[in-house]
DNA sequence: CTGTTAGCGCGTTCAT
DNA sequence: ATGAACGCGCTAACAG
């Protein structure tokens, strides 16, 4: 390299003075010298070379559902500052959570010899997850548990969460509450469930499976097509729990459908707190997550790993219920929906 | 290479017998073997050594400001699904539209050797990109234009968006529209400034310096804070075009903590109808960009330019008015703003 | 403290 | 059509 002809060295003198971790091993004077020459000639390190050697190219693959839910641009965020502290930076790619295309990612992340993977896919079972776990490939798993528990998670307190909003809508009086709940095969969608039944139990009301409803994805359109069908199904609710926000604007979408008011007739609670959910008409009561600090965490539990091989360890954040515009009281009996 | 050993040939067979450009110098037969003892292998090509060889690491770095903005995932998504059909992936980073972050990116981008670079962030005198372009990497801007034009481009047609968009407003009977614009610095504010004021002119509107005030970013806040300061002034308007929909957003904020309801007193357009702008109350009236498309040409450009040393070149994309609830006719004289 | 050497995995060139 | 040898830029290990 041209940098060591330039200072009168070595390439591995310059090697060691531009490496922190072993410039203490050679003379401070040198050091500085091919540390201003290097500045001089604008000389970046090729990381490709250096992973070449050293098996580490200070990169991780970032596997992310869908980056057009406003969750995701938060937990990424959070993902590249920890990161960028360690010198380390994300490929970052949507998968739909489709499993064709998550494949295909994984293939084309592992073929880049990222040093771990971040995953935010949510389908629980996951051949591909499996794979990357018997070829030791550090994984951190973020807003997710996995089948096997044999990987690292940051997640947020889902149940509380749960418990918080059913505490809240059994405050205003609320007594026939519908859940349409998150994919089954994810495990928000799982947790979330279970937590809605459990509150149910909690406050001695009856568990009835025409108010469960589980929606095949995490999408505005999927909670509309929920709501429909639980209009269909007939027996009345006066509040709807969603698995997420969208899935509640889905929801928010079926009643205008119908020309139901909400929160007069129907309140519906969301979950994430995405952006602009306070903005929204009405403004969404839901269970705000730190979408920030998950995918910081993740990432320096994901570092760790990379690391020290940090055994795997499981991080809960804090959730809060926000309370806005689109839960109320339920109507007079005898004024609601089916002539509740 | 164990896949060499495994089917019985040396690594340079392999290699070609992998590489799909160069299959056709293999046998056949040995080739369909090699490729049946890779996949059985798991064996993926380690890019790093690939690109150590080639100098093409088939990975390009994406500079976005802010994912938080919904307008950048969506055109992220286009970039990716550009890029994907050439087996490249995109090394993502926010800035902040922030000169020194801007900085590290690039620099820690470089050092991963990317074939070259997608930037859409907004400022517009930028030595980064100077530097950039005097090296020779492949460059496309996307959504503003650079100082030098010397690069490519992928555009909205602006213009003709806030065209339309003041179209609109006079149509309704709008004669004194305000302009909260985008940061000084950044082309797409220049622009739509620009074209606010040709479209005064074309309707014998007067131009009033006291009517425009310019965002110091392109955030509610600043949209608040733009329009507190309009207010301050003391001039009355009746309509405000916002430089983008977060500003717009602002607007509508600000006029929220003078109880002036929009559209009634004060009508709102915004630009690029991010996710959700429909969903606002008022939802918002604004113009909508084609921002997958964006994201997607611009991906198409630059591996142009990466493998075809194409020329430069500018790609203008048509915009669309969406309207909807945050415009109406302007209020009765004597019921308007300071007694309009 | 610094120079030397070897090899990471690949593609290319030359030879066969 | 295939094998052998080399070098891309880097760092680890060893020698001095």
């Amino acid at each position: 390299m041209d940098v060591a002809r330039e200072a009168g060295v070595h390439v591995g003198t310059v090697s060691r003075a531009l490496n922190p971790a072993t410039r203490s091993r050679v003379n401070a004077e040198t050091a500085a010298r091919i540390i201003e020459v290097a500045r001089r000639l604008g000389y970046e390190v090729n990381i490709a070379g250096r992973a070449l050697r050293t098996q580490r190219t200070q990169t991780i693959g970032a596997l992310i559902p869908d980056l057009a839910n406003p969750l995701f641009p938060r937990i990424v965020r959070g993902v590249e500052d920890s990161l960028e502290k360690a010198g380390y930076t994300a490929l970052i790619t949507s998968t739909d959570n489709n499993a064709q295309r998550e494949r295909r990612m994984i293939a084309a992340l592992l073929s880049r010899q990222v040093d771990g993977f971040l995953i935010a896919s949510a389908r629980l079972e996951d051949q591909a997850l499996e794979e990357l776990l018997q070829n030791g490939v550090p994984v951190v798993v973020l807003n997710r548990t996995s089948a096997n528990a044999r990987t690292s998670a940051v997640i947020a307190d889902d149940p509380q969460g749960i418990a918080d909003a059913m505490a809240h809508l059994v405050a205003l009086g609320h007594e026939r509450i519908a859940h349409v709940a998150g994919p089954g095969d994810t495990s928000t969608g799982q947790v979330r469930l279970q937590a809605f039944e459990a509150a149910l139990d909690r406050y001695g009301l009856q568990r009835r499976s025409e108010l469960v409803v589980c929606a095949e994805a995490y999408t505005i359109a999927a909670g509309t097509r929920c709501t429909r069908d639980l209009f269909n199904r007939g027996k009345p609710f006066t509040a709807v729990v969603a698995g997420n926000d969208l899935l509640a604007l889905g929801v928010i979408d079926a009643l205008k459908e119908n020309r139901i008011p909400c929160p007069e007739r129907v309140s519906v609670v969301g979950f994430n707190d995405i952006d602009f959910a306070e903005r929204m008409s009405p403004a969404l009561t839901t269970v705000r997550v730190p979408t920030y600090e998950l995918g910081a965490r993740g990432a320096d539990l994901l570092l760790d790993m990379i690391y020290r091989e940090r055994e795997i360890s499981t991080v809960t954040l804090p959730v809060t219920l926000m309370i806005r515009e689109s839960t109320a009281p339920p109507p007079l009996p005898g004024t609601g929906l089916f002539g509740l």
